[in-house]
DNA sequence: ACTTTTTATGAATATATGTTCATATTTGCA
DNA sequence: TGCAAATATGAACATATATTCATAAAAAGT
């Protein structure tokens, strides 16, 4: 694996990248990434999948599309969402670690104060 | 490198992990850590070099620190803060990585339609 | 104690957006 | 063409939060 330079990031660069940030801290929107890991599904199966209602879950699978984070294919009057990019996973599960990470120090710094 | 399996989150695990993108989802904020990357600074170097009234650096600051985003430490009357977790940087390069991506692919469907 | 410097915080405002209801749009079929 | 099913969208509402101003709190020095 290989990595890239750190780089400065412009203004523009940096409300890009918060732009693609503010669109996985929706937990709504998180879960239904999650629900299309294991394949495609379409709006009625995230609906049930996810017990939000139809008109919220187009909407966030809107928002979603328009950041390249699901594709979409039409199959007669379904409509199929699909992952774009697997790296959403990676993201999250990053993340997720770090939490973890922090709350176990936080736990050791608990025991070791007073 | 040692990856972990991807696991499914539960709804708060979902929240959590929701609520630390949110954090890295204010530019401000991003600038703000970006600045901090070669090394601690001061909050009122952090203003300088954000261009951001202080109450708005105190605030944001806050929030980071709030998150194990950033360290701090007292220096008289000044305080330093500092990143805490160099892992950032990673997630804003690889969100970055596939912005750039993303705009490059959709060039290349621009050229090719029509 | 008083003053100065540095940082934090409460109140107020503006703005963004998630959610729901109702309805429009699209597609397939009789 | 008309109907039913699946999905998208506009309006309305509630809520969250970034930003600013004014001021408080903390620390150091005289």
């Amino acid at each position: 694996m290989t990595f890239r330079k750190s780089k400065t990031l412009s203004n523009n660069q940096l409300a890009a990248v918060a732009r693609l940030f503010s669109v996985l801290s929706e937990p709504s929107r998180l879960a239904l990434l999650q629900a299309l890991h294991d394949g495609p599904l379409t709006v009625n199966e995230l609906v049930e999948a996810s017990g939000m209602k139809q008109a919220n879950v187009s909407k966030q699978l809107a928002i979603l599309h328009d950041n390249h984070l699901v594709k979409r294919e039409r199959d007669g009057t379904f409509i199929r969402y699909e992952i774009a990019d697997p790296m959403v996973f990676s993201l999250c599960n990053q993340v997720y670690g770090k939490m973890e990470k922090d709350t176990k120090s936080a736990v050791a710094v608990f025991h070791s104060e007073i």
